[in-house]
DNA sequence: CTGTTAGCGCGTTCAC
DNA sequence: GTGAACGCGCTAACAG
């Protein structure tokens, strides 16, 4: 029961080799393959189960069929979330995705850089983290197919798709403004990635715009441990006493934040106004519920496997993209002080 | 720029391809190379970093050093969780993994067999939908390493790594009686799949033995709409008024379920008492927190790749292995009629 | 002792 | 419609 090779088929057959490929491969008509021919291998093939062996025919093409997924955590919800929209994408275009982890550390992503490319996979999705521009300058310089997300390496001329994460945080603090909120807190990590810039300058310019005072307020990122992330938010709200609204950054802190408030018996929107980045079914089921700019995760992810498709279509005609799409900003009872269900 | 090949480098040195493989395969020693060659060799090949074809390697060995990963949904969180706990082990230990969702339809689940096997990967964890067992009995009967996890099929022999859904859901169910919960709803999924079966045996063994009533309410599975689940359990509430808990037989079934029942105004814990499989953030910081019964993802993944590296190491000597890991119960104040910070 | 030759794994594709 | 080279690395058998 062993695997059939192509010579196993071509000899039962009397044929050669090379036929069998063309009929394969649908070139039967090309190469003036006659229909009863085909069709006996075919039926023969069909009979016998005979399945190429994939890495023959990846070794001679270059071609692999398979996509790279490099995340900077797939268990994260985000993130497996989009590699669940991609899977789908991919699969019914004859394409498997192989995934990694680079939990942020630049040297592990520039390993899965190598290690992916030395397994030949035909594109590459990449979440950077910092410091690898030049190995994915080098994939690019290869005219391997490419496409960044979430986070874009701005020196880079690549595909990028991610989310506004700028306009949506100015929107979103903006909202808080206006419901009245005069003293706005941004809780965030204490991190370079643009996005998570973008996002402080939006919540920034939005304070400024309205001659309003800021307090952002860094958490130290590596393994912020919980009761640390708690200890950092309640001696803010102590030595800050009037802040009236948080806005955070992330979704973890968020959490973090919101378990720390209900201990304290602070009440959410009433007493303090709350804006969160990345929704949750928590967010949306917690009481009261707490508002949320929404990543538009399913846009996307189509986005992505859509350049990506393109892209190892036509390796040479294509052109890079930079895709921004904007955030659901989704107002719940955290952002104002009047809830609905109070 | 282009790919080197141990040809070149062979040529470049004036040795044969031989020598080069022998050295890259650490074999040096064993094939009597002298150092000096070793070290030459090695120098030449960091310098002009040469790296070997894997696909070529691959054909040649038969080996992909892949893992196909094969679960329901990537996207959800507890199967993203476990694909992260399995890539940590599997990249130290060379391996990739490649992945694909079943989406609990069997006939995906065999194309992606069929895939996965035409691609030579080297093992397989597998998320077994119904009607699969002949496709897995024909890898175990080609000698790939095969592990499942979270269901098993009974009928074959082949490792297996979950948890004891039976005991753990007979201790919950226990803990609610024992907390004077008189008329306890079961809540779950219309599937036979065993996992689920196990659950609902477990709760109903607790009744029986304490010569209560089982409600049972079977949620129809395919593409359950969330207004329809809360349509059900309003319904069985309603004719069923003298229920006083509901226990959850999976994480969404709940998440809905408290959202309704915020909506109605139920008081969870004193009015209704509340157990749900899987636990999730938002059970903890749930207010009242929602007791759980969580899944040992932890203890499961390492469990599962750890069988399967072994598996791989040594196809035949290994024997299949069964694992069932015990369940984390975790009391929060959803279970007892007095609230802890009511 | 050191290192080489040559065939293999298997599908693709050019030249005839 | 076919023969044979080719993609590239592995390794048993063999020569010096």
């Amino acid at each position: 029961m062993k695997k059939m090779s192509i010579k196993e088929v071509a000899s039962a057959l009397q044929i050669s080799t090379a036929t069998v490929s063309y009929i394969l491969n649908g070139k039967a008509k090309e190469k003036r393959i006659s229909p009863e021919l085909t069709k006996k291998v075919t039926a023969f093939i069909e009979e016998n189960n005979f399945r190429p062996n994939h890495l023959a025919k990846s070794l001679r093409t270059g071609k692999t069929n398979v996509i790279g997924l490099i995340v900077e955590d797939i268990a994260d919800p985000f993130f497996a979330s989009v590699a669940g929209h991609i899977e789908n994408v991919a699969y019914e275009n004859g394409y498997k995705i192989i995934y990694s982890s680079t939990k942020n550390d630049p040297k592990k992503a520039k390993e899965l850089i190598d290690t992916f490319r030395d397994r030949n996979v035909d594109g590459y999705i990449i979440t950077p983290t910092e410091g690898i521009d030049s190995e994915i300058k080098y994939l690019i310089d290869s005219k391997l197919p490419v496409v960044l997300f979430d986070r874009n390496c701005n020196d880079l001329d690549v595909s990028y798709v991610g989310m506004n994460n700028f306009e949506s945080s100015y929107q979103a603090a903006k909202y808080l403004i206006s419901q009245d909120y005069k003293n706005i807190a941004f809780v965030t990590l204490d991190s370079v990635q643009p996005q998570m810039i973008d996002r402080l300058l939006g919540y920034e310019r939005a304070i400024y715009e309205n001659r309003l005072v800021s307090y952002v307020k860094k958490v130290e990122y590596r393994a912020a441990k919980e009761h640390l992330i708690m200890a950092e938010i309640e001696h803010m709200l102590n030595t800050e006493p009037h802040i009236d609204a948080i806005f955070f950054a992330t979704n973890y802190l968020a959490i973090t934040g919101i378990e720390l408030l209900n201990r304290l018996g602070v009440k959410i929107g009433e007493e303090l106004g709350m804006m969160v980045f990345d929704d949750n079914d928590l967010f949306r089921i917690h009481q009261p519920s707490i508002s949320a700019i929404a990543q538009p995760i399913q846009e996307m992810s189509q986005q992505l496997i859509n350049d990506l498709l393109e892209h190892m279509q036509d390796t040479n005609e294509y052109t890079n993209r930079t895709t921004v799409l904007p955030a659901h900003l989704i107002i719940r009872d955290s952002s104002s002080k009047t809830r609905k269900n109070a």
